[in-house]
DNA sequence: CGGTTTTATGTAATCCATTACATTGCGATG
DNA sequence: CATCGCAATGTAATGGATTACATAAAACCG
């Protein structure tokens, strides 16, 4: 390129006349664009956002300029003066958790219909990164933000925040947030035990930090109210949704010499850990003790048996969540309020008569 | 907030005089915060970029009141001038895949070691959504951008591009790609089930759109002649990289009534979904059929029995990339190269003597 | 045909921060 | 004491678009 540019001494030679700018082959602005057409700035800028108000020649004449050189106008110049950058910002904890991908694609799809395009962000469970990304808000490098986790992060716009809060929530009402009933999934999943036979059942509890586990808890123990079985203190253990606390649970409950015949996870990776223990210590499943987790991410049908789950609607809370954003986006007077939809039960082979 | 400031009808009144501004409220600008702090913006900017250029005194004054009014800088504002935005776009197919995730936390390891923020996009595999989050890069929006698929979206920047192939690799020898010897990776699969005395060895493949896929199976191929087996064209079976596709593969396999000892697939989600079907048909793994995935996602440790599968350094993989986009952002000079990495067999309960 | 819209385009202000260059004040040096 | 250098700060240009307002030309109308 720089070479062809030296032997360019003698330039216009490429047809055109005079018109046929020594190419100055760097980034284009609207400014180049508009010399070269022979059109004001204001008017390329009319071609490119609203051609419909200019005129079919000169729109034909701009587009054909844009199009041999390559511009694409400056998103940050734009922004800055339009002041929306049409970005939003999803926040999750960790990518690796299957439940929050199809929680992704409904937001996304509510996006893509919205005009808005989505960026994602791991904070792993890191306050600093949590921050760090909610900051691009006040910066104004995106629009809005949807955290998938139970913290709300800071973000110093005076007037309300555009920020929704999907799949967790916070007590604060004034934040706008969207979730599912977990008590009532919770306590679904064990009356269902219950009336398979089951009296003694363990529960593996989530981080006591979020509220819907605490939820998810608290329905456990209303559903074994309701069968006025009293609850055995040693029959819960405390988890951190991974696979590995959920096999240690159950090593826990087993080196005790709990008796059990059936286990309730607070999610899908506690209980296939809670699975894995189980098989290793010579256990059938559902024979021996049935097992039910919450969520149904997409591996929860491959396990062997496959997962018995709480189903939670994840594409519904994902488009929940972004089109409540939009609303708070398109008119920041709309009150926060809480969405609560409902989780089922799906039956698989992990459950089974006492 | 809003009853303390109605109730604020006298104002100044909490001391320092005529200073205390009314309090516009809205957005705040370094203009602002220059008249509160009684110098210019210039000073401000300086206190805020290189506080060691500010008077101890002035400094102090400035981030007081930057501090009092939650000043955060205009990032579109100060991007446009400066040129960059310390921001990377990482893109992938299917935030799904747990391959990947691994993959993203060594990229931003190395991002956030040189100041730099990542942005995932999920694409999808969709051409467009591939290309829109390509131009956040020609619009200036993004520094640099990785990714992990096979194609490459047109970067209409003049110069050379800043963009990083991870993962996967084109042939375009302009483009930098890191990524694992694939060919050396699946022919060392297939070498330890010829050792373990197999001679039946069926293949799921990827797509064959994707160079890696087809170096897994050239791979294969190459194990084969080296044991001097006559590859069975029967036993190679098509898939897209989906647990569903590893199913599908092995009941067609099954209902043609092929004869086989061993399975080597594409990818760990096609071994899961290949031990699943042979479970399904009552046949034992490894007794009866052994299993070899590739990937080591985080869920093969955990399959029963737990999958012998190709360990690639996902982690390096995301340093390297990162690395290396970040080289090319500090110097458009450096010549883009192919960095490949090694990857290695892990042995689990899924592969036996035949 | 004069006057009023409407349509198409241009001029220049604006968004908000960064930074080159200019200015001021002060201690150091000869 | 004049001069120089340096430190601290200010003034104003700049980045690249959008858009309010102005203007010119064309269309319309009685």
């Amino acid at each position: 390129m720089s070479a062809k540019e030296t032997s360019r001494k003698r330039q216009g030679d490429k047809g055109q006349g005079v018109d046929v700018a020594p190419q100055p082959a760097r980034v284009r602005t609207v400014k180049e664009i508009a010399a070269i057409a022979k059109v004001s700035v204001a008017t390329v800028s009319r071609a490119l956002q609203r051609p419909e108000i200019v005129s079919e020649e000169t729109r034909r004449r701009i587009h054909e300029v844009v199009k041999r050189l390559g511009y694409t106008p400056n998103a940050l110049a734009r922004n800055l003066r339009t002041a929306r950058t049409r970005l939003i910002v999803a926040l999750l904890p960790d990518i690796t958790n299957p439940f929050f991908s199809e929680v992704i694609r409904g937001i996304e799809q509510v996006a893509y219909e919205n005009g808005y395009s989505v960026l994602l962000g791991e904070t792993q469970s890191n306050l600093v990164r949590e921050q760090a990304y909610a900051d691009m808000v006040a910066a104004r490098q995106a629009d809005g933000i949807i955290t998938m986790f139970h913290r709300v992060p800071a973000i110093p716009i005076d007037g309300r925040l555009p920020l929704v809060n999907a799949c967790e929530y916070v007590k604060d009402s004034a934040i706008s947030s969207v979730y599912v009933d977990n008590v009532a999934a919770a306590s679904a999943a064990v009356d269902y035990l219950v009336t398979l036979g089951h009296r003694d059942i363990a529960f593996i509890a989530g981080p006591s930090l979020s509220p819907i586990c605490v939820d998810r808890e608290q329905g456990y123990h209303l559903a074994l109210q309701r069968a006025n079985i009293a609850a055995n203190p040693a029959l819960t253990a405390a988890g951190d949704f991974s696979i590995e606390a959920g096999e240690r649970a159950v090593e826990l409950f087993l080196s005790q010499g709990q008796s059990f015949s059936a286990v309730f996870c607070s999610n899908d990776e506690m209980a296939i850990g809670a699975m894995r223990a189980l098989v290793s210590r010579g256990l059938r499943i559902p024979e021996d003790v049935s097992v039910v987790g919450f969520d149904d991410i997409r591996f929860s049908r491959y396990t062997s048996p496959p997962l018995t789950t709480i189903s939670q609607p994840k594409n519904a809370l994902g488009r929940e969540a972004m089109t409540m954003l939009i609303e708070i986006l398109n008119d920041p007077e709309v009150p926060p309020r809480k969405r609560v939809l409902s989780a089922e039960l799906v039956v698989r082979g992990s459950t089974g008569p006492r």
